[in-house]
DNA sequence: ATATATGCTATGATATTCAAACTATAAGGA
DNA sequence: TCCTTATAGTTTGAATATCATAGCATATAT
């Protein structure tokens, strides 16, 4: 490994990086859904209905900030709190149908954004991409 | 471009990125500096000196909000207003010492999760991503 | 049984960010 | 030159996000 590969990498994927999250920042600005509260949603719209504590460590906050945030879903009717026989101090956390919309919404969003790499990119290099992203996630989690 | 190529690297690209933004928070917060002050050091690390309405462009903010984070590196020293002749309204807005430093601890933090990347994927690879992310960012910019 | 741990919420404090209104300077046209 | 308009930056006030701490109810372990 050269420090010129280093370097190079690291520039190109914070070139990369950057106006990413800024185009996510301004698609979620059109929605009605705060970022934090989008982010929820992804979540649960991925992975399905689970418990606060597990929505806070998938999301990287605290419990009481997952709180605030479904408070907030709930009043706005995406989600909703589900109590559960298994554990009664816990509840399961799902998306309403409203929830799921929006959820799908963005993730269209999303795959209209991928398409236009994927133009750029052509399709075997689209594939090798996709291959490198599985090794790295595979060895990163 | 078939369906699926779409959906599965939406879904890569999605599974890495969220570690790598969990991971940047992680380093932020046990420096010194917030988030933002953080990504205001970084750009001007990286560009160089600049005036506030640049800076707020590239952080994607508001000038108002660059103001109060200015005021903040100012008071911890990390950067400074400096006037110019050239334009008497602006401010021309440099990095300490202090600035630098902190700047350069973060860069080394990056490099090392890029250096474990690079491990992970092989020089070959490597090579091959940063051709894919060069030519991402030379389109989409 | 009793002590400890866990899931969640309430409260109060601090951060971040924005919009709107403002000041000072610059630029352009009569 | 004088007037108008535009621009760089700040101030103020409000909304939002987030956290730490403390508390309640239920689970778990000794």
């Amino acid at each position: 490994m050269t420090e010129s590969q280093v370097e190079q990498l690291n520039n190109e994927m914070h070139n990369f990086f950057n106006p990413f999250n800024s185009w996510e920042t301004l698609i979620v600005r059109l929605s009605k859904l705060s970022i934090t509260e989008n982010h929820a949603t992804e979540i649960l719209g991925i992975h399905g209905e689970m418990n606060m504590k597990e929505l806070a460590e998938r999301l990287s906050v605290t419990q009481n900030t997952v709180t605030a945030t479904i408070d907030k879903l709930e009043r706005g009717r995406y989600a909703r709190r589900k109590k559960t026989d298994d554990d009664r101090r816990a509840y399961m956390i799902e998306l309403t149908p409203d929830g799921k919309s929006a959820f799908k919404k963005h993730r269209y969003d999303h795959l209209r954004l991928t398409k236009e790499l994927i133009l750029l990119l052509g399709e075997e290099e689209t594939d090798t991409l996709i291959r490198i992203f599985r090794n790295l996630n595979e060895h990163l989690s």
